[in-house]
DNA sequence: GCGTCGATGTATCGGGCCGATACATCTTGA
DNA sequence: TCAAGATGTATCGGCCCGATACATCGACGC
């Protein structure tokens, strides 16, 4: 579904609220310092996205007039838009496995249950193993038609993305460690 | 402009039916392979590119009737073409250096002239240096909000940034290696 | 005081990308 | 002989985001 992008940005909207309000100028810059390397969201996407959350009365607008007659429209979290963050960040589905939310959730791992936590890790990781077997074979398949520079091009990538699952396997263990720790009071 | 990514789109298409004429499927399939984890195409950009590229003249079709009377449509590169094609290759401009370009530009590095290639690494490392910059430098301003889970995100990625500098580093001094022993004869 | 520059702030539009889909043929193997 | 999956061509609609417009504010120099 396209709708998957959609629940990214919502999560990532909901979450920054979650912590303080906030209006759309420091949403954006919070959200993408938050994010780092990762992702970037532009108002294109951002200012939509506010206006449908207003309308299902997820968020609500706050107009603080300050002593200087400023406007700024700050959004508030509503008791719905929490619940559905908390919806959110516990139905992270395959849709979490990918490039665009993959970071997104990860960002709001420590409003995240445990087991959740695994779950995304796992699943980006066989999500990456299986991406690495597809482009091994394709390159096996063809390697001997590639020049120098495409061939680098390609050791770059694989190394790169192997690299990212040896992270993911140093989390994992982390996470499990703590949650065997957990268990033996 | 968003004209950016139509050129790239059309370095990719020309550069690939430079070796061997294609069909769309194979054309895809071509270049995913050969562009592996930086890049895929989809054929709702490649078909309508492959429909511009027709009318501007820079590709033909050719029915080849085989025996059997399946109907494949084969695309070549005509003489305008290629000339394009150099001319792309040539005029790499800042657009070269961003993610969704550079793979490709650097999939072709093999018909690219010695000085375009040392100009397209070296503009990709000041971009990459650029943003690691920034995000350093947001990240020093709110470290302190910043829980373990967003920090670990955080340092992998900028580590990840700093892998490709070094990396592009590599490839810069052997081409500046390979262009002094060019000149000293 | 005054000009100006960059940051802060809200908002929209259109070009273009791509996932999903439809449909047809060929090959492989059970 | 039938099904499944690869090969092959093609389009559509939803949605993303760069560019843009416009306005105010703080700070700085002069």
């Amino acid at each position: 579904m396209a709708t998957d992008q959609r629940r990214v940005l919502e999560l990532a909207v909901l979450g920054s609220l979650h912590e303080t309000p906030l209006h759309g100028y420091e949403l954006r810059k919070r959200l993408n310092a938050l994010l780092g390397m990762f992702r970037a969201f532009s108002y294109g996407s951002l200012y939509p996205c506010l206006k449908t959350l207003l309308e299902r009365g997820l968020i609500v607008e706050e107009h603080p007039q300050a002593v200087t007659g400023r406007s700024k429209i700050v959004y508030k979290l509503t008791a719905e838009g929490k619940e559905r963050l908390q919806e959110l960040l516990t139905q992270a589905g395959p849709a979490a496995w990918e490039d665009e939310s993959f970071g997104v959730h990860f960002a709001f791992f420590r409003h995240t249950e445990a087991e959740v936590r695994l779950r995304i890790l796992e699943g980006r990781r066989s999500r990456l193993e299986e991406r690495l077997e597809n482009v091994r074979a394709a390159l096996a398949r063809t390697r001997e038609r590639l020049d120098s520079y495409t061939l680098e091009l390609q050791r770059h990538g694989l190394e790169s993305v192997e690299r990212e699952v040896r992270w993911l396997n140093e989390l994992i263990a982390t996470e499990r460690r703590a949650s065997n720790e957990a268990s033996d009071e």
